[in-house]
DNA sequence: GCAGTAAATTCTAGTGCTAGATTTTCTCCG
DNA sequence: CGGAGAAAATCTAGCACTAGAATTTACTGC
């Protein structure tokens, strides 16, 4: 069961990195911290704190500030030295690579994006143009923030497609997975970016993690065009053996779901069956032209009171009800989070959803929301999983030169 | 998402911990152990093992044996030390508390079963007659070990019901659940020993963990009365905040299953079923008393070419496929291992099952076995849960004193 | 300006670990 | 019997860490 730990570095070098990132992690994201400070958070002894900092300081990451009491709330005793982190010390590239449209942020290792740029992309596109738009995306984002590739030192992709790391390859099980990932681990090999290709899903989780106060089981459900989870527990990001936990491909088993198509697909279908079917005398919707009706005119005249439009809102929120019965019975999640481009316009639905849960889970113990990152969320995974590759590697790495 | 490690423990203390645990685990299970043996297995260096050795031996967890080349399979040389694990050091206690049977027994720590017991059990007892019968299996099984409760440093306990750590206990959500663990964590208290209550599924797959061939990600599938599964991935066994990680009650969504019962019941149900509606005419169920009749029956009418416990079987295995599925589909596992009292007669649904499994699953790399463990899985579970719990604490504990 | 006090830093001794040099304890072979 | 050779054990120096003593740096009140 307990597979042990890696077993390879001799112990004493382990503590020092473990130390090491403790610290980093401390000062990361927040205010110029003393020592102190340090010594309280971490649990170690001044002296190891002093250490790390000196050796961090050399390396780059931290400045050490002497506006000691200036900052400080206390006027007694022996100013401390204040070490801040520098975010500005490298730059990370998050990037979206959807089915329609690649999204490519260039970020600090804050995580706050610096600039960005999107572009469309024909579903169709062969493997060599959607490389060509990432990298044409990501080329423009770092131009636009008037930085250089040399400053780059990690880039993370997100694709709508597992990525796994035993037996076979997805891309070779599944074509329009290998359409998805077409070799975008290698693309920026060239410039000695750490490159990490990940599951969109999987990266929206990331990006709720700080969301989710600390809960330590939780699902990002993306609802639009299909269906796809990232799924936390423990604390940790579940990927499996295949890169395939949280696939949804299974919810053709589940009754009244029966296809895993998502929330805005499902819309956009039952829409137009009804008013194919002649069932939509008088609702709003059957001005839309049929070809452009989607899921967003629907949420919209079902807020506005169309009675037909309600009617669809009311089999999304069953089968969201569903879905989220399916994850939480399962694996006993605190909480589902909703999530994706759709998510804003989806809060009468989790509300209605939420109040279904009772008819599927003996004991509805899960909390199901709908997320506050907005429509990136995948890139901004992108963004954060690559601040903390970033991180969890601060001692390995030599800082670019600067500008 | 990476939630840090406990930070408490100064570190230097944490790596002395985990050192002496990676020696011991070496020990554990094996023959006599050179300290060259144990450089090569742990990477520590000459000088930390022989210390650690030497701890472990004052500790008396380790004898020190001397007949150093008489079994060594070398000549040149001076001879080195050898230690060997004491697995009679203490014994360990491991109960499987069932709905219908309990059953107890004592073991080494190499998880040797030296005795047991088994009482029957109705399912309609009470809180306190079901405290009861594990007191009582459990000081029979260690009277007929002819030892004391001293000697004893462990226990766990099996019940079929969520263990969980956080938010309101099982019990008090569900009364089959209180019924089910009346306040078994302090049955031992008086008598000084660890007690841990743990769920019956999750024991099962601690049991099968060292037949999964070291898979990271798979499901023990406890198929009787009920479903249930313990749930391993990435190596470690989930049990979710509320213990429901592998609760199996959202069967009731999945197409095709439709209840959570378990094949047990569900065969001994469809049979009679068929029986009742008079359509077992020339079957040989048709010879067993309705009350009487069961999955033994089903299974083994089946087996010897019987056309109407033959379609119930087909349903056993059509929805045994679906269960897997499900599971398999949503957590990506190497391995569902079908166990429980019945899995032994299950050869042939599970074969069967396997042939269904492609018609639910896009990739069906999942693979599903029968256990090998026999009926006794979850008690086995127990007991070797109790090991590794004495085994990961060895350093705090001082052994018990001798017969 | 000088004690008194607070809070930081620096220093010191001690522990666990590592790597490598040295010593011990064997067998083998002339 | 007395090396040569092999494998283990022991010794030594050095590093990372800890805990606590000693020291530094600054503010406060007299």
């Amino acid at each position: 069961m307990t597979h042990g730990a890696e077993a390879t570095t001799p112990s004493t070098h382990l503590v020092r990195r473990l130390n090491a990132e403790r610290v980093l992690q401390e000062v990361w994201d927040g205010e110029p911290v003393t020592a102190s400070a340090l010594m309280a958070a971490t649990g170690l002894a001044r002296s190891t704190v002093l250490a790390l900092c000196r050796e961090l300081t050399d390396r780059g990451w931290l400045v050490e500030l002497d506006d000691a009491r200036a900052a400080g709330a206390y006027t007694k005793g022996r100013p401390a030295l204040r070490y801040a982190f520098r975010p500005d010390a490298a730059l990370v590239v998050g990037v979206d690579a959807g089915q329609h449209r690649v999204s490519a942020a260039v970020a600090d290792l804050h995580g706050r994006v610096v600039a960005e740029e999107s572009v469309h992309l024909d579903p169709g596109s062969d493997a060599a143009a959607r490389r060509a738009s990432v990298l044409d995306a990501v080329g423009v984002a770092v131009a636009r923030a008037g930085r250089t590739d040399r400053e780059v030192v990690a880039a993370v992709l997100g694709v709508p497609a597992p990525v796994g790391t035993t037996g076979v390859p997805a891309g070779e099980r599944n074509p329009f997975w290998a359409l998805m990932n077409p070799g975008l681990e290698d693309l920026f090999a060239d410039r000695g970016w750490d490159t990490v290709v990940e599951n969109d899903a999987n990266l929206a989780a990331v990006a709720e993690a700080e969301h989710g106060d600390g809960a330590a089981a939780y699902a990002a459900l993306l609802v639009g065009e299909r269906f796809g989870a990232g799924i936390v527990l423990d604390g940790t990001l579940r990927r499996g053996p295949r890169g395939a936990i949280g696939e949804m491909r299974i919810l053709d088993l589940v009754e009244g779901v029966g296809r895993s198509d998502g929330l805005g697909a499902l819309a956009r279908d039952e829409a137009r069956r009804r008013l194919d079917a002649g069932r939509a005398a008088g609702s709003v919707l059957a001005d839309v032209p049929r070809d452009r009706l989607d899921a967003e005119h629907v949420l919209a005249a079902a807020g506005a009171g169309d009675a037909v439009a309600g009617e669809v809102v009311d089999g999304l929120a069953d089968r969201l009800a569903r879905v989220c019965a399916v994850l939480s019975g399962l694996l006993d999640l605190d909480r589902v989070i909703v999530t994706g481009a759709m998510a804003p316009a989806l809060g009468p639905v989790v509300e209605r959803a939420r109040a279904l849960l009772p008819d599927h889970l003996h004991d509805p113990s899960v909390e199901v929301v709908v997320s506050d990152l907005g429509p990136d969320v995948v890139r901004t995974g992108a963004v954060r999983l690559a601040v903390e590759h970033v991180r969890s590697r601060a001692l390995d790495r030599d800082l670019p030169a600067e500008g």
